[in-house]
RNA sequence: GGGCCGCUAGCUCACUUGGUAGAGCAACGGACUUUUAAUCCGCAGGUACUGGGUUCGAUCCCCAGGCGGCCCA
């Protein structure tokens, strides 16, 4: 295909272009242009319209590329500088640098896989098929024919013969060197963020990795991937306050899901074996660092395993995941860092001056060591080690509450004693757990959906994964007891009546459920925002999960 | 929910002990055929988050609100 040419539109200033105002009022528009950012709109829609008037679509159809950025940096990664070759390439992207020298232009163009050089001379390419390009913006999607040449300095560059505006920018791109720094705007416009910022396509790089390789590995172990309801009539699985709707059809109730648990056990009881879900699931908390509305888990069931299966199992999907998305085991330590995103950028940039207390060179920054065989210890050694306290359900609650006093742990009066056990533990341990450990048997009171344990029927086969002092995994032997498991439901129910808003409801048909016969299972539920979080060396959520919940913009 | 901090040009940031604001980049006009954040010359660009208050005068001081950040719960 022979790319349309360029034609000058170096006269936009007789176009009948849109309102000179450019202040939109579009109902859905939150944001009101004014001053520069009109003019600058302006300005373009005005070209828009010279181009239109001069036969040239701004927003054609398609383009046939042939090469990416990355593979043509791979195939000519030996071509001496000043040498030029005859290979023809076509290449597609976003306009991101313009050096224009008069009668050459050097332009620096991203596609997905990275950048690339344009070199437009005018002898070139022509008259006119220079000055259109000369017109265009930065921002601008362009598809560009030409050979493969190395300049002078080394660079990799195609030399234009032609050029095609693929889709014209309205809007410029921020600051070509500092970029978009405002926490802010790059959440809420997060498609300037990953425009403009290296790093936070990076560190997305790194979240979809990793839950590619869990899958795989999931799926190479015999993992069937299923889906399960988001809108559910009973929200179960977790002890987590849910979303609620409505449905206007059956004018019922409805709420969205808050944990894949129940429904994936429910498969198991129907005879598949191996079942794991990577699900978005809701809970109605507060938003911060840690915390985003929705977030992704992946859970799965094993029939026949037990928890200490699930430890292994751990293990490999995270070690796995860590290499397929980082090369290493070795995970940097997100050690309070101001924020590390926004910063420099495409360019490689240094750390600039305003962020003065970065620490520089890997010998600063602390590493988390990912690799295997992780500590296993009881909750209850984990205490004692920590407090010198020897904690065990079967205490009195108005023991285990001098204790919460002596430590300066808050608590409810509904709390019981396994509850307020977990309290201690999560005031005093919890956070102080760096290197991976398997926090092991916790108090069934807390545990509702987890089995007792073989040796402690107050305590369950339950373990929590802390790395760098957050739960990351949750995994137990699965209660498949349905009379134990209805108790536990009618408990939970108690503790709500009491004034517990996160307790479980009964889920009448999941204990049916159980009626028929659960195998003895083992399931796991991995917080995969946490994981990518930690692979990725990021402190807070919103830098792994694309569009965040925001408070919504003001107009 | 509490404490602290921030909000100034499209972007990144200054200044103003209270006298209605500047720079770099982007934009706009011009020069330039091997640049690398190109360079050089020129020219523009502002509801200082919003609303009150104090004051002759507020972007600055005070109060309330909005949004965001950090820390704590």
């Amino acid at each position: 295909m022979e790319p349309q040419p360029m034609t000058g539109a170096d006269d936009p200033g007789t176009s009948n272009a849109a309102e000179p105002a450019a202040t939109v009022s579009h109902p859905g528009m939150i944001e009101v242009l004014d001053g520069q950012a009109a003019e600058v709109r302006a300005a373009r829609l005005s070209k828009v319209d010279g181009l239109r008037a001069s036969a040239v679509d701004p927003y054609p159809v398609g383009f046939k590329r042939t090469v990416t950025c990355a593979e043509l940096a791979e195939r000519y990664i030996g071509l001496e500088a000043g040498s030029e070759t005859d290979d023809r390439v076509s290449v597609a992207g976003r306009l991101m640098l313009v050096r224009n020298q008069g009668k050459l232009i050097f332009a620096t163009v991203r596609d997905g896989s990275g950048t690339v050089q344009l070199f437009v001379s005018k002898a070139v390419i022509g008259d006119d098929a220079f000055a259109a390009f000369a017109d265009l913006d930065l921002g601008d999607w362009v598809g560009v024919v030409g050979d493969v040449m190395s300049t002078r300095k080394g660079e990799l560059s195609v030399r234009a013969v032609s050029a095609l505006l693929l889709a014209k920018a309205l809007r410029p791109l921020p600051d070509k060197w500092h970029g978009l720094s405002d926490i802010d705007t790059r959440f809420r416009q997060r498609y300037v963020d990953l425009m403009v910022n290296d790093e936070a396509r990076r560190v997305f790089e790194v979240r979809f990795r990793a839950i590619a390789e869990m899958r795989r590995l999931m799926q190479a172990r015999g993992y069937l991937e299923v889906e399960t309801p988001v809108l559910q009539t009973v929200a179960g699985g977790a002890t987590a306050r849910p979303f609620v709707t409505h449905h206007h059809a059956l004018d019922m109730t409805l709420y969205l899901r808050i944990a894949l648990e129940l429904h994936l056990k429910r498969l198991l009881v129907g005879g598949f074996e191996r079942v794991f879900e990577i699900g978005r699931v809701f809970r109605n908390e507060g938003i911060s660092t840690r915390h985003n509305p929705e977030f992704t888990m992946l859970e799965c069931y094993e029939a026949l395993a037990d928890y200490r299966d699930m430890m292994d199992l751990t293990e490999e999907l995270i070690t796995g995941a860590a290499i397929a998305a980082t090369g290493s085991t070795i995970v940097p330590h997100p050690d309070r860092p101001p924020a590390s995103l926004g910063e420099p950028n495409e360019h490689g940039g240094e750390t600039p001056a305003n962020e003065p207390d970065r620490s520089h060179g890997s010998d600063d920054r602390r590493t988390i060591d990912l690799t295997p065989p992780w500590r296993r210890a009881t909750l209850r050694e984990l205490v004692a080690e920590r407090t010198g306290l020897d904690l065990h359900p079967s205490m009195p609650v108005e023991q285990l509450r001098r204790h919460c006093d002596d430590l300066g742990v808050p608590y409810e009066a509904y709390f019981g004693s396994g509850k307020l056990i977990l309290e201690i533990y999560e005031k005093t341990v919890e956070h102080t757990l760096m290197e991976p450990t398997f926090v092991c048997d916790y108090p069934t009171e807390v545990s509702p959906l987890a089995r007792r344990h073989r040796d402690d029927p107050l305590l369950t086969e339950r373990f929590e994964l802390i790395i760098n002092g957050r739960e990351i995994a949750n995994a137990f032997t699965e209660l498949n007891d349905p009379v134990d498991q209805l108790g536990r439901f009618e408990a939970q129910a108690a503790l709500k009546a009491a004034g517990d808003d996160e307790a479980n409801e009964i889920d009448h048909d999941y204990v049916r459920a159980l009626e028929y016969g659960l195998p003895p299972c083992g399931g796991l539920g991995i917080g995969i925002d946490r994981v990518a979080m930690l692979l990725a060396g990021v402190h807070s959520i919103r830098e792994v999960v694309l569009f965040p919940h925001l408070r919504p913009e003001v107009g």
